[in-house]
DNA sequence: TTGACAATGAGAATCTTTTTCGATACAATT
DNA sequence: AATTGTATCGAAAAAGATTCTCATTGTCAA
């Protein structure tokens, strides 16, 4: 995996955060769990099983903060609930989702890049990042 | 506008549905307001404005419905409420959203379409739709 | 060891959305 | 015009996700 540890540490610590108990095991649950979006009460349901005694809270709280030093990001699918993923700046993907399924792939590609400039130009909007959804049909469900 | 409520009014008709005083009142509402996006919650202070007597469940209810039959469709911006828009088959619009101030502004362009051949192709997902949301700064946050 | 402060757990609070239920509107039928 | 059946409605309760509060605990430097 490209996620380690210790430079997550040392981002925390840069930003005069600790590394707990709590934190480290919702890290290691969110990348034990690539690439499967999980939400915040699916995390709770992991950790629970190794440390009986967190609470909820922690989870949003931790998660929010992780959001905010830019190592996990916030999704939105058409779920009631939100869904948090490591943030890989190495790599660009994006999600395949079935209207029949709901199953969620990813997918891999730096499209848009050119259009980027475009949309500079003819909106005077300057992109940072985009998020493309597909929607259909998965294998399975055609 | 492309917008024609006797469309709608029959589109119902064909499911057994009624064009009532509160669902007009509600699409009206939407179509005066193309562009903005709004909530439920924002609809129900516009359409309370002429119909004090509303209920908000009624919005809720409405907007459902609507969705179903594909006149509109939800949105999920950042925020913690969804938000619809108009659907319209004709144009395919996307989304360019403020990291400064918020401000949401459309754009339309039918980018992504030689794209879903080759997904198809790669991924055997069968791709009918697609979004996507720019995000970065816009004009007058730059 | 102590003091300062960050972090936590539990539960209350909040906010959006959905559900329930009795009342109402309306069209078709008598 | 009265009756019946059904869709729709408003109000309020309920549900579900997320955030807030606050007292307690953990950590680490002095």
């Amino acid at each position: 995996m490209t996620v380690d540890l210790q430079k997550i540490k040392k981002k925390l610590a840069n930003n005069n955060y600790k590394m707990t108990s709590q934190r480290k095991a919702i890290l290691e649950k969110i990348i034990e769990n690539q690439g499967s979006h999980l939400s915040a009460e699916e995390i709770y349901e992991q950790v629970k099983k190794d440390d009986s005694n967190i609470g909820l809270a922690t989870i949003y709280r931790t998660l929010e903060l992780l959001c905010d030093l830019g190592i996990i990001h916030k999704l939105n699918f058409d779920d009631k609930c939100r869904r948090y993923e490591l943030d890989k700046e190495d790599e660009h993907h994006h999600h395949l989702i079935c209207f029949e399924c709901g199953e969620i792939t990813e997918f891999n590609d730096d499209i848009l890049e050119d259009f980027e400039e475009d949309i500079k130009e003819e909106h005077s909007f300057e992109v940072i990042d985009h998020r493309i959804k597909f929607y259909g049909y998965c294998q399975v469900c055609q």
